[in-house]
DNA sequence: CTAGTGAACTTACGGCGTAAACATACACTG
DNA sequence: CAGTGTATGTTTACGCCGTAAGTTCACTAG
């Protein structure tokens, strides 16, 4: 009587393993909510069972990191009739803005980029956009070498915040904080009461903002334009 | 007859915690080294030990950290009266430059940054001297909030490299890898071929050049400097 | 001497990644 | 049709991890 299979159950596969992945760690809590025996779980199977698709955690996330690099290749393709026309200063923003927003939705994948143990496919494809870019506007492979390295994670949209993930303390804190800081670091002080942050909101990382990210970018590619018009 | 006694123990404190703590992670392997039973082992003592001195171990990651922080506002310091003429362009790089040697000692304390879950009062001590250079060489607040963030992690002295921490690839491997790179990333391996990387040690992260980060560094300098002269 | 205190130790728990052995179900060959 | 790999999921087990809770013990203040 009782049939012990169920009607059909969906087979398991690399990619359906690395989606729930990304469900996981997009969710929220990153990548420390990723688990093999969570990953199986959101399956309805046991975690032993997704190393018929994955060779180890650490492949998990690569596999997880690509798939989300290949969506933004995606995106940067799909734009990229809009962009023909376009300068290099101009396509360069365009390109590392949308990477912003991607990796925007999925911030766990900076930190896992710093762990990947190998070179992933998909990065290179990207980068060979961006080197792409520079090359058609004029840039010798000396120059676009040295922008890459200076741009750095700014290239994919993201920049490595200092301070304080922290939910933004409260007024009275933060006041009785500034007082405190007075005497150990009067100029962050001054400054702190100055320019009042009054954007409250951080969009990537902690203090990142979307201004204070594309005023990044701009001083770079501006000096980078300088560079290459001398 | 046995007494049990040792003839002393030298006491366990927070800061000797901490010191093996570095030591286990500078030794090699990274944080990834560092785990409550080894560092009790380390000094000859349960893990359990510990908790006496350290609330959890992200507390003593966090001391790890502010202790390498202490020394190096401990360098500034030391060079603060050579540096007291130098224009602020200068002054700064020197900074930077500094902390990089820093770094370059303690490879995980850039991982170890972005762990962080309080704002540590020796880098807001070592970011308010950033501040004061800036100051001092006629920033406005608003300029100089807006450098902080476009400096980002650099102020610190690293950069967020995204290339492969492995072991530098054997040649033949290297070889075969750029051919089948060149149809899918034209560009990129056309640079490749170009700008041979005859300097094949990498010092802090992947790909990151000692020269790679003073270009960055330079450029971010000038593209500020443009904009405090207009 | 005794009581109190603080630091180190012991034990234990639940979670992690994954090696190894086992079970099942499907595809292909004779 | 029977027989046999081969792929896929399960079970069990091991050694790590962080840390909560309870215990021991040397020391010092009264």
């Amino acid at each position: 009587m009782s049939q012990t299979t169920e009607p059909t159950r969906t087979p398991l596969s690399r990619e359906r393993v690395m989606r729930a992945g990304i469900a996981l760690a997009t969710a929220d809590g990153g990548l420390d909510n990723v688990s093999m025996r969570r990953v199986g779980q959101e399956l309805g199977v046991e975690a032993m069972s997704l190393y018929n698709h994955v060779a180890n955690k650490a492949a998990l996330v690569d596999g997880m990191v690509d798939l989300v690099i290949d969506e933004l290749n995606a995106c940067v393709q799909s734009i990229a009739p809009s962009t023909a026309g376009l300068d290099w200063r101009s396509a360069l923003r365009r390109r590392i803005l949308l990477a912003r927003e991607v990796m925007l939705e999925h911030r766990w994948v900076p930190a896992a980029l710093e762990s990947r143990t190998s070179v992933s496919p998909g990065l290179i494809l990207y980068f060979d956009g961006v080197l792409g870019i520079m090359i058609a506007g004029g840039f010798s492979f000396d120059l676009a070498h040295h922008a890459l390295h200076a741009l750095g994670s700014r290239a994919l949209g993201f920049s490595q915040e200092l301070f304080n993930p922290a939910t933004p303390a409260d007024e009275a804190a933060t006041a009785a904080e500034l007082v405190a800081m007075a005497a150990m670091a009067p100029n962050l002080a001054a400054m702190l009461a100055e320019v009042t942050h009054d954007d409250p909101d951080s969009t990537l990382g902690w203090c990142d903002d979307q201004a204070e990210f594309e005023f990044g970018i701009d001083v770079l590619l501006e000096g980078l334009a300088r560079r290459l018009d001398t």
